[in-house]
DNA sequence: CGGGGATTTGACACATATCAAGAGCGGTGG
DNA sequence: CCACCGCTCTTGATATGTGTCAAATCCCCG
């Protein structure tokens, strides 16, 4: 705790240079006291529901955070897994690289979200996550995650519950990939958006998309060119006003009619 | 602990009847004292990896079991989440039910693997688990085993080491579901089945499928046609033996080919 | 031994992939 | 500030893998 406190009286701030390309394992960290208990992602974050001495033991454990530029990786599959990172600002993805060079997109990541828990079970990461815009994260030494988890209950449960509800948006993704149509699938994933973004304070229905349309094909298990024509056709009917990366939703009760009952042709 | 202990010394051994099949909320459970220090299945459960004391206070957490015959659930969506489940014998399946009637199985199971992680994060199930064969799982009260994590921080390792594996799993899933082709999934999940059957002590190229061609083309997000069409065309060029449910593995090496390069048509 | 679900197989339909060309946009350098 | 270049996106024509529908067979369970 001294430790950290002395962290926090002299706060060690890297140049945010882009001078040492080589140093890939030096990346760009900046050593201040970040505050769980002030910052504006506490209640979709780790944080969430925890209180006072709680939050106190969890600001201890986030002291370093680190800058990631649009298009570098925080981690790639088969580095050395010691930390957790929320994401602060900026955008991700995740990919899953086949021996054979196709991969794909598991996950997008927007600020409040923990990222790689992946890298638990076999202590090396296992996909690979890149900045689609200029980002920051916070880190969150694992081990000292447990260690803080064995003292504080609620912040055990709290990160039980975070692992957990990936597993369940895994499955919804399992679903859309395994039954859905294009239609419906790129239905339920600007809808998914939109719920995310609304949770961030953001419109619901307006929102500049920060991947390209291969990224959404690779995640939506679709080639480029299908999520190209079905984004015309919804803009078609009316149901969205789409101009390149910037996406307005016009009509949600559309979209979600889309996934609720399809079938019956 | 000594409630645990007196559990332990009075076996409450409920009869095995299908007397009641109103109470649904009161499964046939057996209180009997199940040893995870001298289970068969410990290398593959959550015991993995603890010794001695922590076997002890494991063994403490692990004092019920539940048969389920062969089509029952174990829980349905919706259920309140209050155990995890690790099975003990006998084979499940995950499914996912979308609104429109629509479902996907997400998952199989195997002896020593855990289940119900899925509600931890909204204290409800969001799955169905339903038992392929007759069945047998061993219960675990979520909040002892949150308890005893605290105290036993192997125990906490191995369990978020546990979940972290089926990210991973669950990773490799969506890259099978977005990026295969039918020859391909059916290949990985083959191959899959094998490796686990192997880790189990079972042979590498001989078993009975517990599931039907629907619930493997659910699994794999294919037609039940394409399945068994697929199964006859490598039983043609002799990768497999395939005789209903019972498939024998003739050339693992070309199965494996078909993942790691195709696409070069 | 009978019945019904599971499986196999065929013919055909259709959704999405593939291939190809052109347009739009953003960043860079003169 | 404008012009160029390259990447992203759009759109069309066509190919193909898998789904759909249907019927026959198999086999397990009662």
């Amino acid at each position: 705790m001294s430790a950290v406190a002395l962290r926090a009286v002299t706060p060690i701030r890297t140049i945010p240079m882009k001078a040492q390309p080589i140093q890939a394992t030096t990346p760009e960290v900046t050593k201040v006291r970040t505050q769980c208990s002030s910052c504006g992602l506490r209640e979709l974050c780790l944080p969430c529901g925890l209180s006072g001495a709680e939050l106190d033991r969890l600001d201890e454990l986030v002291y370093t955070r680190r800058r990631v530029k649009k298009g570098e990786s925080l981690y790639q599959a088969g580095d050395a897994f010691k930390s957790l990172y929320a994401v602060r600002s900026g955008f991700f993805k995740s990919c899953v690289l086949l021996e054979d060079g196709r991969d794909q997109v598991t996950a997008f990541h927007m600020p409040g979200e923990l990222i790689g828990m992946d890298g638990i079970g076999s202590d090396r990461h296992n996909n690979n996550v890149v900045a689609l815009e200029d980002s920051e994260v916070c880190i969150i030494v694992f081990s000292s995650l447990e260690r803080a988890s064995m003292e504080v209950p609620a912040l055990q449960r709290q990160f039980h519950k975070v692992m957990s509800r990936e597993l369940v948006r895994d499955q919804g993704v399992m679903m859309l990939l395994g039954t859905m149509r294009a239609e419906e699938r790129l239905a339920s994933f600007l809808l998914n958006l939109s719920q995310r973004f609304v949770a961030r304070g953001y419109s619901q229905t307006e929102f500049n998309l920060r991947m390209t349309r291969e990224e959404i094909g690779s995640y939506l298990g679709l080639k480029l060119e299908t999520v190209s024509r079905i984004f015309s056709r919804f803009h078609e009917e009316g149901l969205i006003a789409v101009q390149q990366k910037n996406v307005r939703i016009l009509d949600v009760a559309a979209l979600k009619r889309m996934l609720g009952r399809q079938i019956d042709h």
